[in-house]
DNA sequence: AAGTGATGTAACC
DNA sequence: TGGTTACCCTCACT
């Protein structure tokens, strides 16, 4: 991908002073600072160090959070030697990991829900085994187009939820198989046990994970993220890609050889203002057609077969802004929806496409990062929206005013890590389970982890956390497979498979994708003695080394047999 | 083993 | 309105 450009960084000269160090004696320490604090001063930089300030401090409101960023742009930057919060910049208290459990700065909103008055640790919709769900003010009211719809699917839909069976046991992996981070993953169709990665180099992974030493990474179809991909419904070897480099390509996955369907750069790099980037993807089934989406609000529409773009751009979305999600009714293909930076998700008709033509409109409090269909009928919507909440439409046909459920979910990272999209589990014959991995960690027996969550979207629980102690990553990219009990998981350049607890699996392997390394930093042993073992919280690295150490014994030779 | 940088969005002015 | 800047749990590199 060309290199954005960017404005050099300039400061305003004349509103910033020469650095001063003010060094501060024993005598004069604020009786606010840290005085808990068993280890030694520490410095930090760029702090305003002001005797009124500090005095302040404990009793600042947000309101005055405000003012006082404000005088700390004019006056002058001096070296203070106290503790200070990282967040809010205040002292007596420190915002950051204590061991594996990240402690909130209380001043700000909670970091999951984003109400304020609470953290993290104290809010009601802490991950736990059972979620927070903000029931909807109202029932969705059927309209007699809902009653048909149901009465003739009702007969499909078991009455008796069935059990889940959840992949919650780490079967196998690559280590660092791409050299950048996964993006996105598909199942092949039809091959059982092939996966299809794409990453943020653009390059496209194949891995046989039946054979596990069966892997291909081709290097050369995308120049930047590989932000979709769909198969090709009359040949299943030809798979479909769409891309940040403003392309979707066709690649024939035996060869490799790949060929534009669509170009939206073809002049090349002419600045940001002009580079166009495809986000969503989708294939109308019925049609044959190819539905994307580009950084700017519009839709195209490609005829896979004749190659060749037949309709767009449309706008479908706020002028200007990024549509990242397109999704066609599995039911009724010419609905689909799409989702975008504009913080709305929109059901459209394809066969009355026009700029603000769309069925309906889902308000959101934020970025919406994905909208499904419900895989089976159709009829339900799910989505993954920046608001850290995931939120479900019980029906199309119904109310859409506001959805059915919320439920409050940690997923709204975004600036470094592939985009959280929770999915439909599409063997759930009732529809209502749904992964998507979790930003925020938990400290699991020491070490900080961030699961991956299965969901009860009818009820808003959590059905379960899958994790792994060897995975210390966050898994942004999850994906159900079609037919088996099996989950994918993305995580930074790696890998992984998971298989329900007493599969078939007889070894757990994880193979190395490129370095020699395997999950580098466990290489080097953790060097004899274990200072502060009986300080729980409070000493990560020692307690992480010996789990590590525990775990990977053996485990990469010969294999471990399940328990 | 602290520092660094690649990055996207929203809130500023 | 556009351009600049701040940013809370990254990750993998030095």
């Amino acid at each position: 991908m060309p290199k954005l450009e960017r404005g050099k960084a300039s400061l305003p000269s004349s509103s910033f002073s020469p650095v001063v160090v003010q060094m501060e004696t024993d005598s004069e320490e604020s009786p606010f600072s840290s005085s808990s604090s068993s280890e030694g001063e520490e410095e930090e930089v760029g702090r305003v160090s002001d005797d009124e300030d500090e005095r302040n401090d404990e009793e600042a409101v947000e309101g005055e959070e405000e003012d006082r960023a404000k005088k700390r742009r004019k006056a002058p930057i001096t070296i203070s030697l106290k503790k200070v919060c990282k967040v809010c910049k205040g002292t007596g208290h420190e915002a950051g990991f204590r061991g594996a459990t990240y402690i909130d700065c209380p001043r700000k909103p909670c970091f999951l829900c984003k109400r304020p008055g609470h953290t993290t640790m104290s809010c009601p919709h802490r991950v736990a085994m059972e979620h927070g769900v903000i029931p909807a003010p109202r029932r969705n009211a059927d309209t007699s187009l809902d009653y048909i719809f149901k009465r003739q699917l009702k007969a499909k839909i078991p009455m008796i939820k069935p059990t889940f069976v959840i992949p919650d046991h780490l079967d196998c992996g690559i280590i660092r198989f791409h050299s950048r981070r996964v993006t996105c993953l598909e199942f092949h169709p039809t091959r059982t046990h092939v996966l299809l990665s794409g990453d943020k180099k653009g390059q496209l992974g194949i891995w046989d994970y039946g054979k596990l030493h069966e892997k291909t990474v081709y290097g050369s179809i995308h120049s930047c993220i590989v932000n979709n991909m769909k198969f090709n419904l009359e040949n299943d070897g030809v798979l479909y890609t769409s891309s940040s480099d403003g392309t979707v390509r066709c690649t024939d996955l035996e060869t490799g050889t790949s060929f534009f369907l669509l170009d939206l750069n073809p002049e090349g790099w002419n600045g940001p203002a002009t580079w166009r980037m495809l986000y969503g993807m989708d294939i109308n089934v019925e049609k044959g057609l190819l539905l994307v989406a580009d950084n700017f609000g519009y839709l195209y529409l490609v005829d896979g077969r004749l190659k060749t773009r037949i309709a767009g751009p449309i706008l479908i979305h706020k002028k200007g802004s990024k549509v990242v999600g397109l999704h066609c009714n599995p039911v009724q293909p010419d609905l689909f929806l799409s989702c975008g930076n504009d913080h709305f998700a929109r059901i459209w008709d394809a066969r009355r496409l026009e700029a603000e033509s769309s069925l309906a409109s889902l308000a959101h409090g934020r970025v919406v990062n994905s909208a499904y269909f419900s895989p089976l009928t159709g009829n339900k919507i799910l989505t993954t929206s920046q608001d850290n909440r995931i939120r479900v439409w019980d029906s199309i046909f119904g109310n859409l005013e506001s959805p059915s459920r919320e439920i409050v979910h940690s997923h709204d990272f975004n600036r470094h890590l592939t985009p959280f999209r929770a999915e439909w589990d599409p063997k759930d014959p009732s529809e209502s389970l749904a992964v998507i991995g979790r930003y925020i960690s938990e400290n699991y027996e020491g070490v900080a982890l961030h699961p991956i969550d299965f969901i009860d979207m009818s009820t808003g629980k959590l059905v379960a956390e899958v994790m792994n102690t060897d995975i210390t990553t966050i898994s942004p990219v999850t994906k159900l497979h079609p037919r088996d009990d099996v989950l994918a998981s993305g995580s930074s350049r790696s890998l992984f498979i998971w298989k329900p607890k007493g599969g078939k699996s007889p070894e757990q392997q994880l193979l190395e994708g490129k370095s020699k390394k395997i999950f580098g930093r466990v290489e080097k042993k953790s060097s004899g003695k274990l200072d502060g073992e009986s300080d729980d919280d409070f000493d990560f690295s020692s307690k992480e080394k010996k789990l590590r150490a525990k775990n990977l014994e053996g485990k990469y030779l010969s294999g471990q047999k399940k328990g």
